[in-house]
DNA sequence: GCTGTACTACTACAGGTGTCATAGGGCGAT
DNA sequence: ATCGCCCTATGACACCTGTAGTAGTACAGC
């Protein structure tokens, strides 16, 4: 089974964070706030930091000062996020929006080749495996 | 312009609501309490329902009873939460996205085909157009 | 006209979140 | 030893959300 365990739904101020723990490992209080534009106090990262460790989305280091690192990777969110997004959005629907995305985006010539590969891979896949879609 | 006006991030429980009135078209509170499993109060669905007419998510008629109806498309909830996503998730890209969505989920054939028409058709956008992305 | 039923408006309250201030602790410079 | 500085812990507060109770209003039937 594809893995899809606690990660209880994030909120956007929480992948804002997460975000930037996937980009710089590990930061300190003063170091996330920079990463987080500077603009907000000191406790306040401090205090969304500590309750994302309560809830074990990001760790903490014992050291001082201490050191955050996110708890979950991207794809784990990506896909507890988007799967919500899906169903509620487009019934579970894919295309609909991939759709959404290149048409409102555009993508450039690499993106495009990529993607033709990944369909490329989906289709082999889709060919050999029957898949077992939902509940 | 790629309109991004001010639908304000919806919560999940917003979206559910959403999803309803988009199958339905219009309800009544009681319609709606029934269409969300009718497990909860009339004036918790009546509140709900309000707060989201407050914000322009939901529109309201001035019939009695009233009839509640979506206020926007699934299309502009789509890209307004996905944007966030994607800029949150993958830093805008689309790629990665739709990989774990393919590999996660498994394409069907048809789907498959679609994207790959999607993707032939952003092929030529892009060599025609060149791209402003973002603001 | 009175009552009941269905709807609406208003209020309440608990839990989560964003924001921060303040107080305490550890340690290097003086 | 003391002073600062940086870090941590804790408390506070306002706002949002999910939940619902209660009171008011309008119409249907008696």
């Amino acid at each position: 089974m594809t893995k899809k365990q606690s990660v209880p739904r994030l909120l956007a101020s929480e992948l804002e964070i997460l975000e930037m723990l996937w980009r710089t490992k590990s930061v300190t209080i003063a170091e996330a706030r920079e990463g987080l534009g500077g603009d907000i106090g000191y406790t306040t990262v401090q205090t969304r930091l500590n309750r994302m460790v309560k809830k074990g989305i990001v760790r903490r280091s014992r050291t001082t000062p201490a050191k955050y690192s996110a708890g979950i990777t991207p794809d784990e969110v990506t896909g507890q996020d988007l799967d919500l997004l899906l169903e509620k959005v487009s019934g579970g629907r894919v295309v609909p929006l991939v759709a959404h995305l290149v048409k409102d985006r555009g993508l450039s010539c690499a993106e495009i080749e990529e993607l033709k590969r990944l369909i490329r891979a989906a289709e082999q896949e889709g060919r050999s495996t029957e898949r077992k879609r939902g509940e």
